[in-house]
DNA sequence: AATTCGGGGGT
DNA sequence: ACCCCAGAATT
């Protein structure tokens, strides 16, 4: 069955796969990066991410000398942000302590900073043609379907193992394209077409009609809500007032305008505001409410902690926001000459 | 083993 | 409103 299973799949490969930037290259660099951009991001939303970002650092030493805020300025709306501070922090390392090269076993590889169990055995079969397994959310869905495994995908050991018993030891890295491939365009999470599937025979979910039921996901009972004030405050010389985030936790290293999420408001403000809106951000994890307002006020007026500063208004774009902040600076800034 | 970390697009 | 994406680090 396994032979079966991997000839089938090598043969749907060749002629469904589609064209992507980094198919077409052995570079472990531009593996490494496309790998990093798409942990928990679709194709398509990734893809101008890792254009933009092979054309702004061609090689890794590009990407090591390049400040840490142009990085993150150019990851900006992606999420996890703590990607593209560890892909930085590896660039320079592999740089600086390595001589540029890129480790070429799974052990080596996956002890760099951001790069897990996943983004390990991707590198190592697709630049090195090591034969290890990859195991993502397409995998264990091909996986749990086909074989009719009905434990949560959170048990990683157990799709693991599966992975592991069905590679290719002949064609590590087109199998395990085609694995990923294969769940991304024909074994999909919502309504599959199995009339036209090549493993229909085959396939354990098919057979016993649980194709809908599979995989098994434990989900959390309910998200909670936030509330939070953001604070675009303007002065008489068309500035604004910006700072940096801490390098841990929610937005780490992006910057913020003042606001109230996990936090006082350390300013003091006038009475009076310009304008406000609101707006919702949807987080994995929680739900953000978010109040803008508006203010204008004497520079002399205010007394700042130390890490703030003020940012001519048409010079914001060189920084990298959060989204729903960017969006409240973009939403304000275009409304520029009603005030 | 469970929680934290983003954002967008599909349905 | 819910799902889920070429997951990893931290607790």
């Amino acid at each position: 069955m396994k032979e079966i299973f991997q000839q089938r799949l090598l043969n749907w490969f060749e002629q469904n796969k589609r064209n992507l930037p980094w198919r077409n290259t052995q570079n472990p660099y531009f593996i490494w990066l496309s790998e990093v951009i798409l942990q928990q991001t679709r194709v398509a939303q990734g893809l101008p991410y890792y254009l933009k970002f092979i054309e702004k650092y061609p090689t890794i030493q590009d990407l090591a000398k390049a400040p840490e805020d142009e990085v993150m300025k150019l990851w900006q709306g992606l999420g996890y942000y703590s990607r593209a501070k560890n892909m930085h922090y590896t660039a320079k390392y592999l740089t600086e302590i390595h001589q540029g090269q890129f480790p070429t076993s799974f052990e080596e590889i996956k002890q760099l900073k951001g790069v897990g169990q996943y983004t390990a055995a991707a590198i190592a079969s697709f630049a090195f043609n090591q034969p290890v397994a990859v195991v993502d959310g397409n995998v264990q869905r091909v996986l749990a379907r086909w074989l009719g495994i009905n434990t949560d995908i959170k048990n990683k050991k157990i799709f693991q193992s599966h992975a592991d018993a069905l590679l290719n030891f002949e064609k590590p890295a087109a199998h395990n394209q085609a694995m990923m491939e294969f769940g991304a365009v024909q074994c999909v999470p919502q309504n599959p077409d199995c009339a036209s599937c090549i493993m229909q025979d085959i396939c354990y979910a098919y057979k016993n009609d649980l194709v809908r039921e599979l995989p098994i996901r434990v989900k959390k009972p309910f998200k909670p809500e936030k509330k939070a004030y953001f604070y675009y405050i303007e002065n008489e010389e068309h500035q604004i007032l910006i700072r940096k985030r801490p390098n841990k936790g929610i937005w780490a290293n992006l910057y913020e305008i003042p606001n109230t999420l996990n936090t006082e408001l350390d300013l003091t403000l006038p009475a009076q505001y310009l304008e406000k809106g609101y707006l919702k951000h949807i987080f994995t994890h929680f739900i953000l409410h978010i109040t803008w307002l508006h203010y204008k006020i004497q520079k002399q007026d205010i007394v700042l902690s130390q890490n703030y500063e003020w940012v001519e208004i048409d010079k914001t774009d060189d920084f990298a926001y959060p989204v729903p902040v960017q969006k409240i600076i973009t939403t304000i800034r275009n409304k520029k000459g009603l005030f």
